[in-house]
DNA sequence: TCGAAGCAAGAGCACTGCTCTCGTTTCTGG
DNA sequence: CCAGAAACGAGAGCAGTGCTCTTGCTTCGA
């Protein structure tokens, strides 16, 4: 069935549903997740708080709607970044992607917060969300790829306890990969949220003052860490 | 004057207010920081909640509070690992001190998102966090020290563009290391929360499953980006 | 066309943070 | 020692929250 032209009435409910996931972004960016408030978004939306439940049965999917969402915001700006530096070396397609991510962060402080930041209170973020969850970590993993089929990935340590975790996230995560790349990998991904966390929640306030070199020098260091980068 | 035999009231007030943080702390444990309630609190201490604001004006003061004791509470535990490894070398201590951290943070998962995830509301930490929140980065620091003083320490690389912003944070920081040392230590200690913020938050639900060893080979290797380590 | 399903509205419940008032207790300075 | 000041606990109350239930109206599909 096209996605244009059904019923009158399910083509309401998809402008709606746009429209309060709209209004509670807006909130989103005002307030913080926290102070997100159901009655708030449908009185600025003209209609009684009752109404909302039609289309989010409740805070907790209206939270994990714009989660997604956000999942998808962030890694199609990852992806877009990656595509625009698409003829660039390994590493600067690295530090592009990773840069943008920060940027996209420092943009949308309350939605990197919403997906990056300490989970809601009993929330538990549904399966729904992995995919775009994915995103950013499989652009990451291609750069990867397309270095080791050239000549330019070397091949980090690994500590001889972590080899049969290191095959089995490789088999799930990227079979063509060497282990020892992968396991240096993941942890480099999630180094580069503590980065952009730190800076995001005032960790380095007081402490790091200009960012953009720190961050931008701390990224060449990851890939170098994940075997990218010219061997000096 | 002394801390004990005060007046009685004075006592009280010390006494209900620590039993007021404890029973939070409770609720933070159980319900996370965005569930907890005064009123609950008050509750449960059998007293109205309206006297409750006696002792904290608000609820954002009460959590403050909570954020103070769990910063001292983590820097006391790093201060701890490190004094239990004092004998050992450079990488062991290090290693020991971010396994300490880990390891509180998986036994305090609220507490650990209140400090080090997504801060809450309209909410700034007051200057007052400050000595609290530094506890772990100088017990980093003074590894590095010592590590600087004996022979064991290599310089890792800096870019060109980040020297002054790495001179200006070694001033501030800790003036008798390498700038570039202290840059690599400042990203570490990022990064350091990176992982754990990421093994705790669910990040790594699917992807990694022995965490313990990754996060053993993840924080060698970070001890070998600042210097440490067998120069291999 | 007619019954079913979707929908908006309103009232209401139990809860929240916070304020204000009021009587009581404790402390303190003359 | 004792009167005024300060601290305190209790209670009522305000404005707000998420969520439920009922009541009519509109749209849809067989």
């Amino acid at each position: 069935m096209s996605s244009t032209a059904r019923g009158a009435r399910a083509r309401a409910r998809t402008e709606i549903t746009a429209a309060i996931k709209d209004e509670a972004r807006r909130q989103l960016a005002d307030e913080g997740a926290a102070r997100l408030s159901l009655r708030a978004v449908a009185r600025e939306l003209g209609m009684v708080s009752s109404a909302l439940y039609r289309y989010f049965p409740s805070r907790d999917d209206l939270l994990t709607a714009l989660i997604i969402d956000a999942y998808d915001s962030l890694g199609e700006t990852a992806e877009a970044a990656h595509a625009a530096a698409a003829d660039a070396g390994a590493v600067r397609r690295w530090s592009a992607v990773c840069e943008a991510v920060r940027t996209w962060a420092l943009g949308h402080p309350h939605e990197y917060a919403l997906i990056y930041g300490s989970p809601v209170p009993g929330y538990v973020a549904p399966k729904t969300t992995v995919p775009a969850a994915s995103r950013v970590g499989l652009v990451l993993i291609g750069i990867l790829r397309d270095a080791h089929q050239g000549p330019g990935l070397a091949v980090p340590p690994l500590a001889p306890e972590l080899r049969p975790e290191a095959d089995r996230m490789t088999a799930d995560l990227a079979p063509d990969l060497p282990p020892e790349t992968v396991a240096a990998l993941v942890a480099a991904w999630a180094q580069l949220y503590g980065l952009i966390g730190f800076e995001l929640f005032g960790q380095f306030k007081g402490v790091v003052e200009d960012r953009d070199p720190f961050f931008r020098h701390a990224v060449d260091r990851l890939a170098h860490g994940v075997g990218l980068g010219d061997p000096r």
